[in-house]
DNA sequence: CATTATTGCCTACGGTTGTAGGCAATGCAA
DNA sequence: TTGCATTGCCTACAACCGTAGGCAATAATG
């Protein structure tokens, strides 16, 4: 039970979140934009950003007198990884569970209902179609 | 971004979930159940459940020689934080694209699809009922 | 009774995290 | 040119995490 060195952080999690926006970001820019949100030195950010660039998480590139970082790891990626982890340890794999939790908690709107509706029976379709309703090969 | 401590570690959490299950725990037990799926001292289990009650997550009751421990926390209330915390920080709030996510990443059994639907298009009538088709208050 | 096992307590340690200060180099401004 | 601003580096530190050893008290066993 090693801490794992793939699970981001809180404070990671706020800096990579940055990054996946912009694509580009300097220490200077990201300090600027999480500043708005708390106070925080600059110093801070550089280490977090120093750190996650010797972990793999960015690469930097010297643009001028500074660095721009850039993400190695896709947001796609970590949520899924984040997804899996959340399901396994906390609801028992159960994504049934997990969802309606979602929806018992009242953190799904009204449109995202609706629009979750019609994609799960779309995927219902998808993996029971009917006989009479061929769809294509993909 | 103090580490905030009402959220449980991975290892904290593994011994939460035992807990969840059996509702009253020695340390022995803990450790017995746990040695089963990696080897682990008693020791390590025993510092963790202490330092889980000093933090409130759980209550101990001595019970003959040793002590029984008992959760202060419901896993219910516990997956509701996860959720949120995952929701807020991974998925920009939105519960759509996390069961998108779900769904993509092949995480839902067929089954699971198909009551999911059948739960989401209930929540759909709840939420916004026809004009002539009326429903219990409450 | 003597020995072994169980149980809890205290202590520690290496690693990580979030936090930041101090310093030096370099660039811009007066 | 002399001074202020920007930027990165090195260092540190308290807290926390997972890990566990050593010890003492007490209970079970022979």
């Amino acid at each position: 039970m090693a801490p794992s060195p793939s699970q981001l952080t809180p404070a990671q999690l706020e800096i990579m979140n940055l990054i996946w926006i912009e694509k580009e970001c300097t220490v200077s820019f990201l300090w600027e934009e999480l500043r708005k949100k708390r106070e925080v030195a600059r110093n801070t950010i550089l280490t977090l950003v120093q750190r996650l660039e010797q972990r793999g998480f960015l690469t930097r590139e010297q643009r001028g007198r500074s660095f721009v970082y850039r993400s190695q790891v896709t947001r796609e990626v970590t949520r899924k990884q984040r997804l899996k982890d959340l399901l396994d340890h906390a609801f028992a794999g159960s994504a049934e569970n997990l969802v309606k939790s979602l929806l018992g908690n009242g953190f799904v709107s009204a449109e995202e209902i609706s629009r979750l509706r019609k994609a799960l029976t779309d995927e219902e379709k998808r993996l029971k179609p009917r006989k009479n309703s061929p769809r294509k090969e993909s």
